[in-house]
RNA sequence: GGUAUUGUGGCCGAGAGGCUAGGCUCAGCUCUGCAAAAGCUGCUACAGCGGUUCGAAUCCGCUCAAUACCUCCA
């Protein structure tokens, strides 16, 4: 176990808290995952890879770490106010498919993005229909704690009775009052009692598709509750850490919340609450209702209308952590393309480290860059602060290169560790070159060295011809002390 | 309308009462046959107006602007 001084900004208390968890050495982390109904988004993408390196970061520092990410493939309606379609079913019907057809085509394409932006799998992925016991026996345990009641069989949760007993709004601190003002007049024939009452349980009409028997007769979950019963199922009924997007704070984790305090009487299911703020596009939310969202593959590939070209999905990952998670991130070309050249620099760095030449004495602190590195992180996971003393690495890394500066053997190896660990571990960015192989590697290299024979004659139109060829073909030559090398351009 | 949050140099984006964040861009220099790379140096910063303080981008107040939530979204 790594000495560390870890603190997260808590959104229950919104302070800075120590970690500590609630077993040593064992953390339990629950992530609001997609539904999926859709292509995920970059918005999407950037929660889930904010959590990635809370993830990297905690194993990293020697917790065993239980991490679960949860799959929405049920009761999530169109609207919070319990009406509408499910998501699910109305895509199925949109598309003429079976519900799960929908489920499994959008859960690929959401693993395939989370694999290409080099985000570890969580430790278990549960789905709501998966669990759909789990919350009929929740539902039955609120509704006999008596924080719920049936209604023409569906069952909802009691917001007034419970802001009586425990405080609702702990998580957004809002008034109650407020928010009661704030939401609209129950109908006439509403089935809820109050204005702020959610469902936990919803009777299927004769239309739906996805429908389970229940004691209430047939219908699905609340989309609030699968969270509840999940978490507490993997992670038990107080757990550490609960995370998701900053959209999901003020609805669904204090619904959440409500649920597993009124189930289990337990008045702090969650420890540190954790939440990440938006992607914008030129100032605005991205979001898939605004119409703004890119889908990773046209980042890739460069065939969104708002950019000049393609962005790999590394350096995209590295453009988000320049960028703290509780910050909003404005995404646009200018800002990919910086990105894009810092990454490509960090990357070449790191390839060139192993090769330094080492000498008896340092005239860089490997340690003090260390200590720095580690205290970013440690405060509130601050990956541009941890970047920004990667690029002090990378610079020495070039200056010893340069022989400007110098590193001992024992310092070199502290440095390999170093960057590797935390460029490649914790912040989970990698090289990603197009296929390098050794026949490529050969050729190439025999190019070079005839190159160099004409540089030696001073044959310079010969071996600027050869450098201007290749780079049309797409290979840059670099001219260095010792030597000639290649790289391939993207 | 209510409730929050934010406003930093050409761009992105940290920090936070006195000490150079960083990346990218631009200019100059060093190195190099040239180029590229790399290193060094420099550039118009902290929305506006007041206040607290020896000292504020950082605290307080007001104004302006933007965004978010209150309705589906990570």
């Amino acid at each position: 176990m790594r000495i560390h001084n870890l603190h997260i900004y808590n959104t229950l208390t919104r302070k800075t808290e120590k970690f500590v968890p609630l077993h040593a050495n064992l953390v339990g982390m629950y992530v609001c995952g997609p539904t999926v109904y859709n292509n995920a988004h970059l918005g999407n993408a950037r929660t889930f890879i904010s959590f990635d390196v809370v993830f990297r970061y905690l194993q990293h520092l020697g917790y065993k770490v239980r991490y679960v990410r949860n799959i929405t493939d049920a009761g999530h309606l169109e609207s919070d106010a319990d009406e509408g379609e499910d998501k699910i079913s109305k895509k199925a019907k949109l598309e003429q498919l079976e519900p799960m057809e929908i489920v499994q085509r959008y859960t690929v394409d959401f693993h395939g993005v989370m694999r290409a932006f080099n985000a570890l799998p969580p430790s278990i992925e549960p789905t709501a229909t998966g669990h759909i016991i789990e919350q009929i026996e929740m539902t039955k345990q609120i509704l006999d704690n008596g924080f719920a009641y049936e209604s023409n069989g569906s069952v909802y949760f009691d917001v007034e009775k419970f802001a009586k007993d425990y405080n609702y709004t702990v998580l957004t601190g809002r008034n109650l009052e407020d928010l009661l003002n704030g939401t609209r007049e129950l109908g006439g024939q509403d089935e809820k009692r109050g204005r702020l009452d959610f469902a936990l349980w919803i009777k299927a009409k004769p239309e739906h598709i996805m429908r389970w028997k229940s004691p209430w007769g047939e219908g699905f979950p609340g989309w609030h509750l699968e969270c509840s019963a999940m978490s507490r199922k993997y992670l038990g009924e107080q757990f550490d850490i609960h995370g998701g997007g900053m959209d999901l704070a003020p609805t669904h984790h204090t619904n959440e919340i409500a649920q597993n305090v009124s189930c289990s009487q337990n008045n702090t299911p969650v420890r540190y609450w954790m939440h990440t703020n938006m992607l914008t596009v030129n100032g605005q939310k991205m979001s898939k209702s605004l119409g703004n969202s890119f889908l990773p593959h046209e980042l890739f590939s460069g065939s969104h209308a708002l950019l000049d070209k393609g962005y790999s999905p590394m350096t995209v990952r590295f453009f988000m952590l320049q960028a703290h998670y509780r910050s909003t991130l404005d995404f646009s070309n200018d800002a990919l393309q910086a990105a894009e050249k810092g990454f490509i620099r960090l990357m070449s760095a790191m390839k060139i480290l192993p090769t330094l030449k080492t000498a008896d004495k340092s005239t860089v602190s490997i340690a003090d860059l260390e200590a720095k590195i580690y205290a970013a992180l440690d405060d509130d996971f601050n990956t541009p602060i941890a970047l920004s003393y990667v690029f002090e690495g990378v610079r020495i890394i070039n200056s010893v290169n340069d022989a400007k500066e110098s590193l001992s053997t024992d310092d070199k190896i502290k440095l390999q560790e170093l960057m590797q660990q935390i460029v490649h571990d914790v912040l989970g960015l990698q090289q990603e070159e197009t296929a390098n192989t050794d026949k490529i590697d050969g050729l190439m290299q025999m190019i070079l060295d005839v190159r160099t024979e004409a540089k030696s004659r001073k044959d310079f139109s010969t071996s600027d011809l050869i450098r201007d060829r290749l780079k049309e073909i797409g290979f840059e030559i670099k001219d260095g002390k010792e030597g000639s090398t290649y790289s391939i351009l993207k």
